[in-house]
DNA sequence: TACAACAGTAGAGTATGGTCTATACTTGTT
DNA sequence: AACAAGTATAGACCATACTCTACTGTTGTA
């Protein structure tokens, strides 16, 4: 498919997914037999990848990050032993992310209880 | 205290001490009986609302967000019930946050099943 | 064949959160 | 008085993650 379809299918802007593109995220194919002109096409496993780019962008993954997560994901050129590492890592992260929310919500509670206090 | 001592205290750099004033985070105050300068003088409270700024911006609030939590906390403008209103969406917004990292978790489970799945 | 719709590239612009530089005045010490 | 060190303001610059504009070429339909 063109980038107009790709677009409509996942609902990201072809701005973005160009950004993607440029960013090393994704990558479409040239058809070789074409000639006339120099249009991208994209499969399925690219729709899946930008469906991951949104998932992984709405917990706070920066782009190099998510970057890293397909590279281990989709290619062959690392092995598995190498792969998990990759994944493990992300899990190790966002460990450590939901232990700092949990410490900002122990703060707020203390917050509010002094607030509470201060009324009186 | 001046800005050097509130910088070397709370380990803020100078310029990111200015920049969170410009941001309305923290407020000096210059010393009206003093004519020569226009230095600006900061009080305890400051390094406090550092340490919250701190404390925000490691669990990824914004300076926004951590502008109403402060206005909510030091202000006497807004009433008791109005505080723990902003605080409670805080809180709301935090859950929210760890929720979609537990998704995120799922997801890489499912990753690391998939990877290993791959390599029989 | 005309022309709208779509494709590509390059690069500018926006928002956030800093970080740093230039310039100028003030303070403190010798 | 000289001079380093400290302070203020304005604005340039950086990275991230888009978002948009300008411009050019291609495709498809009337």
């Amino acid at each position: 498919m063109l980038i107009n379809e790709l677009s409509k299918l996942t609902g990201i802007t072809i701005h973005t997914i160009r950004f993607y593109e440029k960013s090393g995220l994704i990558q479409g194919k040239r058809d070789s037999t074409v000639k006339s002109n120099n249009y991208f096409h994209y499969d399925e496993e690219t729709v899946e990848k930008l469906a991951l780019i949104r998932d992984a962008k709405s917990v706070g993954l920066t782009i190099s990050e998510i970057a890293q997560l397909i590279h281990a994901w989709y290619t062959n050129e690392i092995s598995t032993a190498e792969k998990l590492a990759v994944l493990d890592e992300k899990l190790i992260s966002i460990d450590e992310r939901i232990k700092q929310l949990k410490e900002m919500k122990k703060l707020i509670g203390q917050f509010k209880k002094e607030v509470v206090q201060n009324d009186c």
